[in-house]
DNA sequence: ATGAAAGCGCTAACAA
DNA sequence: TTGTTAGCGCTTTCAT
């Protein structure tokens, strides 16, 4: 099962040099005589000699890949935030190994040390709240890690985020100065939504704080797919709820879908806000009005991030938060 | 910048056993007395032991590591098809390096290359018509490749598709069959949709076979995203077309927003089919009626033929073709 | 069943 | 500017 072909050492027979002069000519070393250079490059394109990142990555220590973890594969919010990562990653050369958590194929802890072992060179990871799990793992590796869109109180990890509580604050405000009575908060399942405890808290502390004190409670856990939207609106209309804020666009569609199907006037009787704007809420009719999260900055900047630390150099701030805002549309007044 | 503390030679040291002998235990080697087993596992417990991934990779030329190329990362479709690539490459305890090449900043030529210079121990294309800089790539590594997705009628290597040509046929009945008698196809950019030229042929033909002569020159190319398809209605309009395909599902949710806003009444005076039958087509109202492809499935079926071919086992089929159905929804009558 | 030793293909001192 | 020579951490014959 040979693999590779050529190796640096026959380049370097092929060109009468050491291999030595070879490897700095492929580093692109400025120690090499440009004659010399221009006739080691001539037998790399007559061999069509490809540098084994393997081996290289065991002599140097650097493999020239970074390790992104996510919660789901299948999602437009993750998809758009690799994507931030994949372009900055792409520009420095660096290749990306993607791994979700999203199957009870795979625990946690296996990807992570899987990831590792393979000699990443820094981690991004994006999969909620930090588990105990994946911060004792990043504790204890020298691999550098930044965690994108998720909050960590606990660890001393960079962070790439927005404002989650304040956000939902606003949110709140703009469906109370709406009128809105009766509130509720749509969340995912504990493990795969984004920062759910700290939209939790800010939603029941907004909702207090305006005196919809029958709302602070109204929050309703473990919301998947469109599916779970679309049957979860019985609870909803049981509730007489008049407005809420959904964590998931799928999930925020179903609910709109089922509010229109039952007849509800919506943004009239029932007004929802998504709390991720991706595509889907653009889509959807009516229109929804979302929380824009700067999902490709959050993953491009926290992948300029972990290049720094992977080479050493002065984080301006360890902790960046990226600002959000409310995209208007017609699912409010 | 020293990653790995503790190396397989530690834990030989502090078992009083040979590196040989730990690396059997590791890998599962049956050769090795039971207390042996224990004694060493002990202490590759108590160090915390992890074996170095690139160092195995380099000695035993199997990096347990696949390559994945797809055109776009936020896109649900290859979201999809990833997740049964990533499930079962779990399963095999394989790492997907996954890289896009929907940038101007990456050429399909380096991408391909970076990937094989590391070694992987496979590769998965699900990036349209094979590209020429592809095709031969391929043909010259010894790299095993699947086709996910992505016909190519030049090569021999193995492909996972359906049947691209009857399910656009089958749509074009459809339509035929609700009376419509102005068909129009509408695809995506050429290096960005899977296998258009096999839709674009089947629709000429079909539209010819069934009389609707006007219709088979009727393509519009080059349709990206939800804007395009919205700003593309002014065109459709134009040409009188009551009844369309649309290869992208974001697009076609486009082209049907921008005809509602027109007052056009979807299905009666315009029915629209998607290709790709995500949760897009579910979510937008009037839901859509979308060529449904076992997308899930294809990447399944491809990452366990990669593993078939990696470990040099026979493959039952090289090229599978996977059932499609067309779900009727509320676009068409 | 276990160990010794030779690589895997490359980088990075260190010499020259 | 170029070459020599150790490794990097592991797997894998080949002995024993």
């Amino acid at each position: 099962m040979e693999k590779q072909e050529i190796t640096i050492y026959d380049v370097a027979r092929e060109a009468k040099v050491s291999m030595a002069t070879v490897s700095r000519v492929v580093n692109g070393n400025k120690n090499v005589r440009d004659d010399t250079r221009q006739k080691v490059l001539a037998v790399i394109d007559r061999l069509n000699y490809q540098p084994n990142a393997v081996a290289r990555g065991l002599a140097s220590k650097r493999t020239t890949m970074i390790g992104l973890v996510v919660p789901e594969l299948n999602n437009l919010y993750f998809s758009e935030l690799s994507k931030g990562i994949d372009d900055i990653a792409t520009m420095y050369k660096y290749n990306i190994i993607i791994t979700s958590v999203d199957t009870s194929v795979n625990r946690e802890e296996d990807v992570i040390s899987a990831l590792l072992s393979k000699q990443v060179d820094g981690v991004i990871y994006m999969t909620n709240e930090l588990s105990t799990i994946a911060r004792d793992a990043f504790t204890r590796t020298r691999t550098p890690v930044v965690l994108a869109g998720t909050v960590d109180a606990e660890s001393k990890l960079p962070t790439v985020n927005i404002d989650y509580q304040a956000s939902i604050t606003e949110a709140v405000e703009l469906l109370a100065n709406n009128g809105r009575k009766k509130l509720a908060l749509v969340v995912g399942k504990e493990d795969a939504d984004i920062n759910r405890s700290y939209r939790m808290k800010a939603f029941a502390e907004a909702t207090t704080k305006l005196g919809l004190t029958d709302s602070a409670d109204l929050i309703f856990p473990n919301n998947f797919g469109y599916e779970d939207g679309y049957d979860l609106y019985e609870k909803i209309k049981a509730n007489n709820v008049d407005g809420m804020i959904v964590t998931r666009d799928v999930t925020a569609a179903g609910l709109m879908n089922a509010a229109l199907d039952a007849g509800v006037d919506v943004p009239a009787d029932l007004e929802i806000i998504s709390a991720n704007n991706t595509i889907i809420s653009k889509i959807v009719r009516p229109s929804m009005t979302a929380i824009k999260q700067p999902l490709y900055d959050i993953g491009a900047v926290s992948m300029r991030m972990l290049t720094k630390l992977i080479n050493n150099e002065e984080l301006d701030e360890e902790h960046v938060t990226l600002p959000y805002s409310i995209s208007k549309r017609n699912s409010t007044k």
